[in-house]
DNA sequence: CAATAACCGAGACGGTACGTCTTGTCTTGCG
DNA sequence: CGCAAGACAAGACGTACCGTCTCGGTTATTG
């Protein structure tokens, strides 16, 4: 196992993560890994990121701009790819936890704010967008995070609607195939009332009363 | 001008195109553009694009698969990108073309179909997410392809379906974000049954009988 | 035979090279070789060079000076070795010329210069020092350019004084090692006197009168 | 005075040395220097240089063949040269030794063996050849190693033939240049007969009956 | 007989330079 | 003039070592 291997990724079926080792506070510097070096890569990139874009963003720009060695960044991470995802896993932990106590209507409308305002959100697009051209990203993105999320949320579903996982799955992906195809493929903005009218039709047809 | 920019890209209104001026035949050498060379680097550019993907896809790889100058290639187009897209616009005129007579669920199962297991339908999920990482992408995309397949689209299921243009928007959005969301995010085959699933539902909901 | 190989290195049994295509004056950029670049590359190598030493001269830094992209620099030499190597047999035609008419003792003389003074000698000086550290640095230094410029001396003092093959390689021998033995090993000045001795003690011993 | 600077060099007008503390034995791990890695550390440079190059000898490479962390060397080595300096001394003591009784054909055949055959020879000339391309290099080598040696050898030289401190370094360089020349410039074996008729031709020259 | 001081291995860190790759521009010479 | 050919400046890529820096884990004297 390569140390670019050793980055924890946990396991794949949750989106919790990172019992970091409770590093003593500021500066870890010693035989083991920085945790400032590691924080300060995973902040420049997302800023770099939402700031100039997937493409401008490059190794050396991060490196740069975190005040870090390239050799630094690629002893942790095979590619700025697995620094975004990185950063997407920390991020959504928290962005896209479900609301307490669960609420569907409620959970949609932070997805949809998730993915149209959020920095974590532009990242995921980012990385949505990347996968279409890379299966190394597509493989990441899914078995790392993606499928995770998905069963999380399924589960979610089927316990509060009382459904069978099909019939949750069905429904949840009613739910967000109108928010994934309006920011990917049309464009245009996820306003609050729009999302509105995808949970009406959605589970009006999908939960009669 | 530029004559980067001479490409001839038609109405953006509209995706058909190409009144290519019926060239001899073969070496069209004189003082005007090469035929030859035009088809060779769309050709050469949609096999790699298949064979090794959108990232492995350079400038000089085309060039030189094609036969073909690299500055040939600079003359009649800003990037790879816009090699892509001319084979799309190309490509989709016939494989999205409305069945006769007119027939919305053929036409989504045709759709399903170009998306899943074309080549072109290669093509439109490599721009479509390269669009995600790149906003000059995006335009050309929207304006030059998509929006025009949409206005299209929805004038066909308004005539076909007697309704206003905002129910047919509404409908049509409702038929294709399961199929986009099902390729870009679900990474799921697009088999028939899910697609006659999509119709079955959504039709129900939107045209009660 | 790959580009790297096409710099012009003549008969190793002779020093004198460069037919060089007489270009038209300036930017010779085309299809062909600039001279432009060739010449700013060979003359920023030999000023760090004299100024920084062997050791602070990389291809990156030359390429800096020489106002050049790094990939020029590699596309005809394939390391700064090679760079060196240009200049000194550049430099060392003229520099180590025999003088006319032909004259052991001068010649000599100007040897010493040429090794204690001229910055050609000081590559030569550097060159031969890596050959120590290089076996391909070695084989280079000799093939192209000591063993041509042996053969030349020996032939001329052959010639010059009537002796076979082997006689007059043990006199050039036994002029030239104290000479390097003395800006190698001992690192001592190459004074007028100093040779001056050493031909009048070894010229003695092998030409008695 | 920082730790690097504590390796013990002995007075250079001698190359005896080593008054090593007589350590206990094999591990020496303690508050004080532990010898096992001194010596692990000569030794791999060693092998290294002999088996791979100059060049190809990197700190951290001596580091992993010897099993000792990288800053154990740096502790008591400024530099790869400095190691190779070390080993030098060591074994130049006994390989450079004057046979008993003092017999200068015989000293100049063993010099010529140390230059051509062993291991430490091969140490001086990679340090003669960095010493071209390094002033601190050469500044090390020539105060710490080869002024001692030329001034016990001229001692030697004038005790053995009643000659003045001149004519004593003018016979010595005389035999050794043509040596060195030949190993450094020419590149050609340092045979028995070669030697042998450097001996004759120039003690004949200097030492006439 | 603990405390302490120096060495040891391990290895992460900020850096420099390497040699390779692709981009987009340029110029020549052929047809 | 379009085109094939290919040199050019620019700069990112991923790798190898550099020399510095803690970190824990040993001894061996010292208090």
């Amino acid at each position: 196992m390569t140390p670019a291997d050793q980055t924890p990724r946990e396991d794949p079926s949750t989106i919790t993560s990172q019992p970091r080792p409770a590093t003593t506070g500021t500066r870890a510097t010693s035989g083991r890994r920085s945790e400032a070096a590691r924080l300060a890569v995973l902040n420049a990139a997302d800023d770099l990121l939402v700031e100039h874009g997937f493409e401008a963003l490059t190794i050396e720009g991060i490196a740069a701009a975190a005040g870090v060695a390239k050799q630094t960044i690629y002893r942790w991470w095979k590619s700025k790819v697995d620094i975004l995802f990185d950063n997407l896993v920390l991020d959504a932990e928290t962005a896209l936890a479900w609301p307490e106590p669960a609420d569907l209507r409620a959970y949609v409308h932070r997805y949809a704010r998730f993915l149209a305002e959020q920095p974590a959100g532009q990242v995921l697009l980012a990385l949505l967008g990347h996968a279409q051209l890379d299966r190394r990203t597509a493989e990441l993105l899914h078995d790392g995070f993606l499928d995770g999320l998905r069963a999380r949320d399924v589960t979610q579903v089927r316990e509060l609607l009382g459904l069978d996982e099909e019939a949750a799955a069905v429904l949840l992906d009613a739910l967000l195939a109108p928010l994934y195809h309006r920011v990917l493929v049309l464009r245009r903005p996820l306003d609050t009332d729009f999302v509105t009218a995808v949970l009406d039709t959605t589970l009006d047809q999908h939960l009669p009363r």
